[in-house]
DNA sequence: AGTTCTTACCAAAGCGCTTTGAATGTTGAG
DNA sequence: CTCAACATTCAAAGCGCTTTGGTAAGAACT
């Protein structure tokens, strides 16, 4: 079998280049890559002849040769089939693509099942298929980082790790501080009980902002009461369970924090179907990634909302990543802000909480 | 600079294994890739000493020897960053991932900005990147089929082209029979105003399910009334403007047909805030996805529904995509059924349709 | 005893590229 | 006119793997 399963020769390639051009392989390449050594004449001959033919570098060969791959691995966890895969990835990998793309960089995309992330890891750095990698959904003590510190592969996290004291690269938004605010912004308004209802907390980012709210009501005198703090994924279900409860409470709630806008659609529901109006009866504050596919509203927004746009976070993790393969040394760490943004969902505190109208 | 960037020899390399085994490297790779010409004694000395340093041979000179990349390519199509990022893609994802593993193959995802279309699925074909590819969201018309029949790379489409006459693989719903069968299970309940909120029509699954639901008025002798008609990007805030304006007219519909779950959120939304109750005063029947991170309810499903899980058409698709590189001949074509779940949203049309009640 | 088959291994070529080190022709200085 | 310096170009080695086309040793058959 001489002929390998497919002839590889659909596209040309260097050596045939080379031959049509009357020069070696050695001066084309070099031609192409803008290496100095080449005359400006032969250059330009060789471009147009290269652009002609529509002559691209097989991307393998030269992997192999310059020891880098130009791949970048995402890595998506995925606990089991029925947990949610997480849809914040989409517009994440969207922002990042951009900032790829101009650096010739592409994405490796794997999902590790549950107990195969070591080997995921692993297997990358020793099949040499990536030159660095991002690090999602990082949990409050993430051992993964600690696992590519050892492997020495480049990364860089999306999110912290709150128990993982050793310095790595991340972009991160100030989860904590975005809740605090948003919480403070509703005690000044007047509500002293504020329900927080909050992304599964063994992953970071929901840790961080359960702290930002507890710290904020701490900072007001308010004792933090268990029944008004949830916690689960971020479904529009959870947030209609959640909200359901919260109404049916002796003392029930004023005012609402969300962690997603899918949950906050949950709270409207069971809010408007207890005829309760949201910014007066009942105020909702909701974090939003500002994922392309599930805007808050349109120019004016439904709910006042704590917005970061995962897209951009995408764009600087790439930009960390990259920059950090081409010159090791320290790690680069990207704190984003948030925009806090006033919608309709919010209000004073009503005076006599008008609840089960209904 | 004889040693590269990186010292890539930080994995054990063939060589280095052979040596370490006194054994040639062409024994070790057989022995490792299972061919018959190794004696089991030296197979299981080769096997248990891999294993012992971990060994993964490397995908790049692998891909450059086998002319096989064992990648597969996903382009995910993005007009403008403005347009919605499709959330479909990451269920399907996961479900072409399972499958993918199983024979070896990772995925290359890339990000195609309007227009570049073409250039990226050359250059694919071109730097020889990938195995095999899958076209998402393909339009009416889609001239990337075409163009992929041309560039002679495997293919497997998730959805069909209406206005594309050749033959090509494909895992799609059966859309227009799914919305047939929906729009004549309210006609049925008495409904004769049926609403249809669309997805963009360009795309080729909402052009199918337009057609079924047509074909299933002009069954019943209805004639379709453009006013009951919309289509736009399915975010939650068309649901709700549509069904807001639908709830204006002065022949208000008294079911609604819905694309898709995130949708069929606006449509309840708007409904409710007009004091109507989803199942009594308005039907509503939403296509689903089935996607994880947004189910419809739990055992008892919020919205009648037409379900058809994205994920097991990946599944799908990257199993005929898989059979499609290795035995290369006629198109797998595969057609996937969708349940039809009774929920919650859908009764009888109401005799005198109790409207503007607020 | 010689011949053929098998079995178990190996050296070397090749995948398409980059990069090293050397060779050629051209120019300028001495 | 000679020699060094420079500008261009090239042949060949090497990246880590697979695969071809062997060889050597023993078993099996004449």
């Amino acid at each position: 079998m001489k002929s390998k399963r497919f002839d590889t020769c659909c596209a040309m390639n260097l050596k045939q280049l080379a031959e049509s051009l009357g020069l070696s392989q050695t001066t084309v390449s070099r031609a192409l890559n803008g290496y100095p050594e080449v005359s400006e004449t032969t250059r330009s001959r060789v471009l147009a002849a290269a652009e002609r033919v529509g002559y691209r570098p097989n991307t393998r060969a030269k992997a192999l040769a310059t020891g880098r791959s130009m791949m970048i691995g995402h890595v998506i966890h995925q606990s089991d089939r029925h947990e949610m895969l997480n849809p914040i990835f989409a517009d994440f990998i969207a922002g990042a693509s951009e900032e790829y793309s101009v650096h010739g960089y592409d994405i490796i995309l794997s999902i590790a099942q549950d107990g195969d992330d070591e080997r995921v890891y692993r297997d990358m750095a020793a099949k040499g298929s990536v030159d660095g990698l991002i690090l999602h959904s990082p949990k409050r003590d993430e051992p993964r980082i600690p696992l590519l510190q050892e492997i020495g592969l480049p990364f860089v996290v999306h999110g912290r790790s709150s128990d993982v004291t050793s310095t790595y690269s991340f972009v991160d938004v100030d989860n904590r501080r975005s809740f605090q605010r948003a919480t403070d912004f509703l005690s000044d308004l007047g509500h002293s009980r504020i329900a927080l209802i909050n992304g599964l907390e063994h992953m970071d980012f929901a840790h961080r902002r359960r702290r930002g709210y507890i710290s904020a009501l701490e900072g007001r005198g308010i004792r933090p009461d268990p029944a008004l703090m949830f916690s689960g994924e971020m479904t529009e279900a959870h947030g209609f369970e959640a909200t359901r409860q919260l109404l049916e409470l002796v003392h029930p709630p004023t005012a609402i924090l969300s962690a997603s806008p899918i949950t906050a659609f949950g709270v409207r529901r069971a809010a408007e179907s207890r005829g309760l109006t949201l910014g007066s009866d009942i105020s909702v504050i909701t974090h939003d990634d500002d994922l392309s596919y599930f805007r808050n509203g349109g120019d004016a927004p439904i709910f006042t909302a704590l917005r970061s746009s995962v897209r951009i976070a995408g764009r600087r993790a790439a930009e960390s990543l990259i920059d950090l393969i081409d010159r090791p040394g320290e790690a680069r760490q990207t704190m984003l802000e948030t925009d806090f943004l006033i919608g309709a969902s919010t209000g004073p505190a009503p005076s006599a909480p008008r609840l089960r109208k209904a």
